[in-house]
DNA sequence: ACCTGAACACCGTTCAAGT
DNA sequence: ACCTGAACACCGTTCAAGT
């Protein structure tokens, strides 16, 4: 008799072997010893799985924060995220895909919220400024992992050899090297960090009445 | 008789009209009055066609940038990129899934290094800041479509109430619903201003010989 | 050289029928 | 109540054959 949550579990699992691509009703019904369509006693659609699926690769993130500074509690936060993103193959295409709502999400969410709210931002700032670290994190592990994607089919090399070695003279060649040679971990805090300075200077030199950063070139659709 | 451009600019506008997950070799072919097997002359893959129509989704991004302070420069392409990003259907996710190294994306990335290196940013440190504000831009626009598409379900509505009216007392409400509330192009030119900030933080009172940020909790694999 | 037609090995999803 | 088997309307891709 197959619960709901092992579906989700197996589908954690076949993602790992297969890939999203390769994640298909049949072969997920085949690895639960179970047809295709029966997945559908729980879950109306593919797409609902993945949601499922999105918010479970979220839960080690819900973990408690040790005390300290807010800005180190958010880099750690931010760490555990791309962490989560990155412990299974495709995780950070199955999250952006899928605008998550469940449990996890909402949970780590609020807890980025509520600790730079701690820290005095006042709330709007505080909203627009978590969701910044969100989309930074979702973006970094996206390209990550497609990065690992290319890798795999023996692309990455190339691909990195066309962006490094570009005939443009004045082209930032070393920028590009250091970049690839990298740490992508010790990259993604890097970028961190630049975005929490930012809040944190926010913080204390607002100039509290002004609502006043210019608006964007064009407003996109 | 079809040319390799013709099918990329059919590609996109079939993108607008059927999204990412209509975009099938079958329809693209009736779209340019040709069978579907006939693209495989130009492309050898649709992936390989993907690729194309990302780097193409970038051009708008490489128009040269007025002059004016290296924070500016980079707020206006940052805006730009993600213009062009939400400028067609799915078109976030298009390029999000193909790791590009076409010459418009080799162009922006190259803008950002240059215009960093410019303002003093040391290589190393350039490149990895060009690459934060990168993900940052992807991340958001990728968000903002896939909320466009549960718009066009149904599907949002129900989802932000479920984010913003969460039981847990200490939620907070405020600072989601102010979220939600906000134009979108405002709540991502803050974002960048806030990255923005960080850079120019780092660039005054950098302490030279530090490469001292803490390393993360975890090196994920 | 460029394209078609048919085929191969798949998909997600529906639904009557079985137990 | 839970699952199967068969079917429907599709996919991307290959490849001999046409012009």
């Amino acid at each position: 008799m197959l619960r709901r949550a092992d579906v989700v579990d197996g589908a954690i699992a076949l993602l790992d072997d297969e890939g999203l691509d390769g994640l298909t009703t049949r072969k997920l019904g085949a690895a639960l010893n179970v047809q295709g369509p029966a997945l559908y006693r729980h879950f109306p659609s593919k797409e609902a799985l993945l949601d499922a699926m999105a918010d479970r690769l979220l839960e080690p993130v819900a973990a408690p924060l040790p005390d300290g500074p807010w800005d180190e509690k958010l880099a750690l936060l931010a760490g555990r995220l791309r962490s989560a993103l990155l412990a299974h193959r495709d995780g950070a295409r199955v999250v952006a895909g899928t605008y998550v709502t469940g449990p996890n999400t909402r949970l780590v969410e609020n807890t980025i919220l509520k600790t730079l709210q701690a820290a005095g931002h006042p709330a709007d700032r505080a909203g627009w400024a978590a969701f910044a670290i969100s989309y930074y994190v979702l973006g970094h592990s996206i390209e990550e992992q497609a990065q690992a994607r290319l890798s795999a089919t023996g692309d990455w090399t190339s691909r990195k050899r066309a962006l490094i070695q570009h005939p443009d003279p004045d082209y930032a060649h070393t920028a590009l090297t250091k970049v690839f040679d990298a740490d992508p971990a010790e990259r993604f805090d890097y970028g961190i960090r630049l975005l929490l300075k930012g809040i944190r200077h926010e913080l204390h030199h607002a100039t509290p009445k002004t609502t006043s950063h210019r608006p964007p070139e064009n407003r996109a659709q």
